[in-house]
DNA sequence: CGCGACCAACTTTTT
DNA sequence: GTTGGTCGCG
């Protein structure tokens, strides 16, 4: 929420721009408001151009809403600031790439070339799988290290190393390390000393031995160390309350002269096979990005702006740290963020780049300066901008917010309060303050958190106020549910779903745990061996009872017509035509089929995937949880579920904090309220090895077990979840926990209660909304494709071969028009990649002449009673184009010789329906755009009624 | 009150 | 890998 004029913290930091600053833009303080109208300040200058400022976001959504808002308060249109750079890190490294990183690899020593056909690897499943691939023929040609990979549970574990090196600026060149990579390698005794020192202080006045100590308690237990390993006794040392200073030394000098080759031999290997297979990872491109502008002192100075801004800087690593640096041609440097709200470790983001950014900044320009002026500015002088006044949640929220990030995460946990002098304290500028803050416990939790929100919808209690300061009660729409888990957001969508209870999931869902991958799962293992528990998947699916699956698998009398359904699909060569087949079965025509058979035609292209590949690969899918987008809007009146993560930056007038559980929130740890000892103590058998020569590949490295507990373990991390999950809320936060909720729960300071929770079922019948994509059966076309799919059509018929329909899928003319219409709507440089086609300058031509918000690819989906059923419809157009006058509906047609019509009729009616009720003052229209012609016909929607006919003539 | 030993239960987020 | 709970010892 952002007011129309900037109040004097903000004024500060739009009129100061130029010399380093760093911005403390505590949760709702009207940062982005600020940071837009700020770059707007710079831009409007008469000697500065859009392209030279570079304003960094975390996402690609966050680098659209900055441009739109841009737009709003300069004299420059989208079309212009598409040149200039708004964007992220990695779509920055990566234009970088395109234009000057042919070269790149030369400089680690690689021969390998980066062109414009290499591309960037989104998908971590994808990833992954290539990772393995090299990983395998890693190990046939290097036997000499078959020693080390015995050791290694899972290979993965390698691509985990490679990456955070990448993002600590840790590089290999075929022949060592680039720069001083090797001393961060090796370390730095003082610094690990004073962490040593840390986790080695007498607890309790002295009474209680350091934590340190306690914890080498363990040392050494069900293992047995190489004869060098010092006993127990020595290195916990005796008497003392602390481990003996030396140990220190001890345990820090190693010789790792074989770890490091063997990592490096990976890492370079890696490097080259991805180059070879024309591939890079987000970590690379940032690697070669940076390499590029370490080395070649001409392109960093043409490559430099003259303003750099980093928005979301908490979320920075340390080599996105450098690359700013880098990318920065004088001292005319923003960052804004706030430590509060860093939640991205596992990224590799570092909480200190911001808290410690002085020290850093200093420390980075000296390693950049190392060998040569890099560095063309002075980097002394940095000043700080509180962001103090909040213009989203009330002063009850903003303060109890301060509490989440003091509150013990477990029994034992000591939290430092000093945290709290590093808080800068908001104050709140909302003149309604009714706000509630509790906590409901209830075995059944998700129908507690639905009952909870039943409570609250409609209840004056609650009330929230709207924009323009009047207070109403609360519908469905002004709740959020932030959970940590995904996991526990799709259980509550179904139990959701069992009541009709409007609730939309908002973000990456674990594909491979769908219905739809299970399904598929099953029938591949039938295939593949007349797999047991495949059958007992898909007769549970076709509703036998568990009595009549056992007898089937027993007798492996199959139904038939399942079997003439293997047999049929047994014919298929490819897997994706097998996939294919499946989700038509079952009519799994949404959403999730498509990206699932999308995913697979994207490991098909880098290697020939067989049915038992297939099988491993959605196996592992769901064993590592596997995530991928799936398009969802928000409701019109419906619930939004998210994880925190993703709600990151968004508000809500109520807060639902779900799944407060013990041993979940926080992540580690547990314990049980009720012991039960199985066996007498003493008994239990020990996993030791009665000498080391019987087992040659154990690596028991007791360094490792000391140096371990002195890197900061803590759950500050956990505490900043829990602050952005209050700072979403407006008005209200409420708790939810299950049956044992965990320490937070009990330790925030609120109320909380056991809950009764009683669902009612919800009357969704008339109520239009957009939400998760329901499928469609058509008459005369192909079925469940959205209208831009179904000029596919030729390229579903069956005897297209799979290669085939993979190849044209991605030449396809249609597709292609719309690509270039999204991205040309999204102020994306098209013209190079596309072409200039008479259709795209169609397209062109008519978005120039729009001025407004154009929405790309929103879904709708309308609800209709048909015969006391109901029925949805569910539509995806091309444009949603929304002025102050009017709403038009847009869709992009090739000509009007396709098939079809009467489905494009139907959807965009639906949408004209949904629309109409979202912006009830505004007239909407349809239409359909015809690029061969560059016509335009606008549609006569359908009534309610016409639309029931329609469908209940095709469900008939 | 501190210490140690032991068992059992839990282990996520995504540019 | 971390934690909660319990037991026994000093």
């Amino acid at each position: 929420m952002t007011e129309p004029t900037p109040n004097p913290d903000q004024q500060r930091l739009i009129e100061n721009t130029d010399g380093i600053y760093v911005v403390d833009a505590g949760a709702g303080t009207g940062k982005t408001f600020a940071i837009t109208r700020r770059y707007a300040e710079i831009v409007d200058q008469p000697s500065v151009e859009p392209e030279d400022v570079l304003l960094v976001t975390f996402t690609r959504s966050a680098a659209t809403e900055m441009k739109e808002r841009i737009v709003d308060h300069s004299t420059y249109s989208l079309r212009e600031l598409a040149d200039g750079s708004i964007q992220t890190f990695h779509s920055h490294c990566f234009d970088i790439l395109q234009e000057h990183g042919y070269r790149a690899p030369t400089h680690l020593g690689l021969d390998e070339r980066i062109t414009g056909s290499t591309r960037v690897i989104e998908d971590e499943l994808v990833e992954n799988e290539l990772f393995r691939e090299f990983i395998d023929q890693f190990r046939d040609s290097h036997p000499e290290y078959a020693d080390v990979f015995r050791e290694l549970s899972d290979p993965l574990e390698l691509l985990d190393v490679v990456s955070e090196l990448a993002s600590k600026g840790v590089f290999p060149t075929t022949d060592g390390w680039y720069r001083d990579g090797e001393d961060a390698l090796d370390g730095d005794f003082d610094a690990f000393e004073s962490l040593f020192d840390d986790v080695n202080q007498p607890r309790n006045d002295g009474r209680k031995q350091s934590r340190l100590r306690q914890k080498l308690n363990g040392y050494g237990r069900n293992k047995t160390y190489l004869p060098d390993a010092p006993a127990k006794a020595e290195l916990r040392g005796d008497g003392k309350k602390q481990v003996p200073a030396r140990v220190a030394q001890l345990v820090f000098d190693e010789d790792r002269a074989e770890l490091k080759s063997f990592v490096h031999a990976i890492y370079v290997e890696y490097l080259e096979f991805a180059l070879r297979r024309n591939y890079l990872t987000f970590g690379f491109l940032q690697l070669f990005a940076f390499v590029l502008l370490c080395e070649d002192d001409s392109l960093r100075e043409r490559a430099a702006f003259d303003y750099v801004m980093v928005d979301e800087f908490q979320d920075t690593s340390e080599i996105q740290f450098k690359l700013a640096l880098l990318l920065a041609g004088t001292d005319n440097i923003c960052v804004v963020g706030d430590w509060k709200q860093s939640i991205y470790s596992f990224q590799y983001a570092d909480v200190e780049n911001i808290l410690q950014f002085e020290a850093r900044l200093d420390r980075f320009t000296d390693d950049l300066d190392d060998d040569r002026k890099r560095i063309q500015f002075d980097t002394g002088e940095v000043e700080r901008i509180e962001l103090t006044e909040n213009y989203r949640s009330t002063q009850t929220v903003l303060d109890f917010s301060e509490e989440a990030l003091v509150t013990p995460a477990t029994g034992r946990d000591d939290v430092d309060e000093a945290v709290l002098d590093d808080v800068v304290s908001l104050s709140s500028n909302a003149a309604f303050d009714n706000t509630t803050i509790g906590g409901v416990h209830h075995p059944d939790e998700h129908e507690a958190v639905l009952s909870t929100i039943q409570d609250v919808v409609g209840n004056e209690e609650y009330a929230v106020e709207d924009e323009d300061g009047t207070r109403r009660p609360p519908t469905y729409g002004d709740v959020a549910v932030l959970t940590r888990t995904r996991d526990f957001g799709r259980e509550l969508l179904t139990v959701a779903d069992e009541y009709d209870f409007p609730m939309a999931y908002d973000g990456g869902i674990e594909l491979f745990r769908t219905d739809q991958a299970k399904l598929l799962l099953a029938w591949l293992r039938i295939l593949d061996s007349d797999a047991d528990r495949g059958w007992a998947v898909v007769l549970e699916e076709a509703g036998y009872t568990l009595d009549e699956v056992d007898h089937i698998l027993d007798t492996r009398d199959y139904p038939a017509n399942m079997t003439a359904f293997r047999d049929d699909l047994d014919e298929r060569a490819a897997v994706g035509a097998v996939a294919r087949a499946v989700f038509d079965r079952y009519g799994f025509t949404g959403e999730y089929a498509d990206v699932i058979l999308h995913t697979i035609q994207s490991v098909h292209k880098s290697s020939t995937l067989t049915r038992g590949d297939l099988i491993q690969l959605i196996e592992r899918g769901i064993e590592n949880g596997s995530t991928h987008d799936v398009f969802t809007s928000a409701g019109v009146d419906s619930v939004t579920v998210q994880t925190i993560h993703s709600a990151k930056g968004l508000e809500y007038p109520i807060v639902v904090l779900a799944n407060m559980n013990s041993g979940k929130f926080p992540p580690n740890g547990g314990g049980s309220s009720v012991v039960e000892y199985t066996e007498p103590v003493g008994l239990r058998q020990r996993k030791q090895y009665a000498t080391v020569a019987e087992h040659p590949h154990v690596y028991d490295n007791w360094r490792h077990d000391v140096i371990r507990h002195c890197l900061s373990r803590d759950y500050d991390e956990e505490r900043r979840l829990l602050y952005v999950a209050i700072t979403r809320a407006e008005n209200h936060v409420i708790f939810t926990g299950g049956e044992d909720p965990n320490t937070f729960f009990e330790e925030l300071p609120c109320t909380t209660r056991a809950g009764d929770p009683v669902v009612e079922t919800v009357d969704r019948s008339t109520t239009a909304q957009t939400q998760l994509p329901f499928s469609i059966v058509t008459p005369d076309g192909p079925t469940g494709h959205t209208p831009h799919t179904l000029m596919d059509d030729d390229v579903f018929t069956d005897d297209a071969t799979e290669a085939d329909s993979v190849e044209f899928r991605g030449r396809e003319f249609g597709s292609r028009v719309h690509d270039f219409a999204e991205a040309y709507a999204l102020g994306e440089d098209v013209a190079p990649t596309t072409g200039d086609t008479d259709d795209e300058r169609h397209v062109k031509a008519l978005l120039d002449s729009l001025s407004g918000d154009l929405h790309v690819e929103e879904r709708a989906v309308l609800p209709l009673d048909v015969n006391g059923e109901r029925v949805t419809i569910s539509g995806v157009v091309d444009l949603v184009h929304a002025t102050p006058a009017e709403i038009e509906i847009i869709d992009y047609k090739t000509d009007r010789t396709r098939r079809g019509e009467t489905e494009y009729r139907k959807q965009l009616s639906a949408y004209y329906h949904v629309l109409s009720e979202c912006f009830p003052d505004k007239p909407v229209t349809a239409s359909l755009y015809y690029t061969a012609t560059g016509e335009r016909e606008f549609i006569d929607p359908l009534t309610r009624d016409q639309l029931r006919d329609l469908v209940s003539n095709i469900e008939s």
